[in-house]
DNA sequence: CACCAATGGGGTAATTTGGGTT
DNA sequence: ATTGTCCAAATTACCCCATTGG
């Protein structure tokens, strides 16, 4: 799932050009874009990676698609641990080698994105101080975490809260209180090379939200 | 703003070379590159950075210990963009080469202390949601960051709070509102290898808290 | 509605780049 | 191994004003 938005900027950065070189590959069609009723031009997500791949351009921190590393953003420490060992534990029940690391507040996110370098991201909406939308706009807006899979998490749920996160970028959307296959799925980890079904062998528990 | 990618051209002032020989070695795939759709070559920080490196060809700009980025985090727009102006200001005055960029709140704070790689973090330690005495442990214990100067600025005063910043790790402490002078001392502009005396250039407005 | 900073559009001029070659 | 020069093409800077989004 992508935002379905991306102003001249965000792809700018993304292709590792000006704006205005943007604008001119928009107004000779090479790069597919609407307008906005002002003029402006708005991009897809899947036309700027067409446009992309059609030209050979990699774009900047492409992986494999495989998910090795997940950093988890709450300031509950409590369900942050939790994710994180419910994490562990399907990794070892599954033979995957995952790595897990974890941050408590907006600033150590930051730092970590970078340091941790991670393919996922579950980050909590709720967090003091936080704000969650922005964070979204800022991972997809840089072309060094823009394809880092985002995974929002919160408790408080309205339909037009979930366009304005998915619309900031998050991949993934889900409500507390989420079961561990929820998580499991939500991160990508369930349909990696792995078609055979395991219902089983993942358990139902409910955490609290 | 910083930008996440390299032209040619920054690329070879960083390695002192000419546009051309930074060409070759993309060509060659020594150096890692990526193109533009027109095939302009983009080059990543990390993999100049990991070409100096196996090369042992030191970065100008680790060679010494002079100030040259600032990175200026507070989430009051205008004064975060009055101290990015004040300090370039300073820079045209005085006819010293520095980037200074900005972060408005925590996440983006952490994301740029990598990105921008700054020698100084002028840290507002009254941001809604962000902890500054959290901020500058967290700079300080790693030593990925350690060396960085951290001058925490807030308009709360009292001596044990002024022991508890210092306790945390920063550098220096300023209170609000502070002289242009002071911004320049406490982000270490104004001693290094400039021993002419330039009072009357430094002005001494005063700007709000 | 007015306000404001940030962003975007169109156009033209200036700069940078890749490639072949020295 | 690195750099200079030439050219066409790609990219960007700059100006001025409109749009966007809070």
């Amino acid at each position: 799932m992508s935002k379905d938005y991306l102003t001249p900027n965000e792809v700018a950065r993304m292709l590792m050009v000006s704006p205005i070189t943007v604008r001119q590959w928009a107004s000779k069609g090479l790069l597919d874009a609407t307008t906005t009723a002002g003029g402006h031009r708005r991009f897809t997500r899947e036309a700027v990676q067409q446009f992309a791949h059609e030209r050979g351009i990699r774009l900047p921190r492409e992986s494999d698609g495989n998910v090795r590393r997940l950093l988890v953003v709450d300031d509950d420490r409590q369900l942050n641990r939790f994710l994180v060992e419910l994490l562990h534990a399907w990794s070892r029940r599954m033979g995957r080698e995952i790595e897990v690391d974890c941050a408590f507040d907006g600033f150590e996110a930051g730092t970590k994105v970078h340091t941790f370098d991670p393919d996922v991201v579950l980050l909590d909406l709720m967090m003091p101080g936080v704000d969650g939308f922005e964070v979204c706009r800022q991972l997809k807006s840089d072309s060094r975490t823009s394809h880092i899979r985002v995974v929002a998490m919160t408790g408080y749920y309205s339909p037009d809260r979930v366009q304005k996160i998915l619309a900031a970028g998050a991949d993934r959307f889900m409500r507390k209180p989420f079961s561990n296959d929820e998580v499991i799925e939500a991160c990508g980890l369930a349909t990696v090379s792995r078609p055979q079904s395991m219902s089983q062998a993942t358990n139902s528990e409910v955490c609290h939200g």
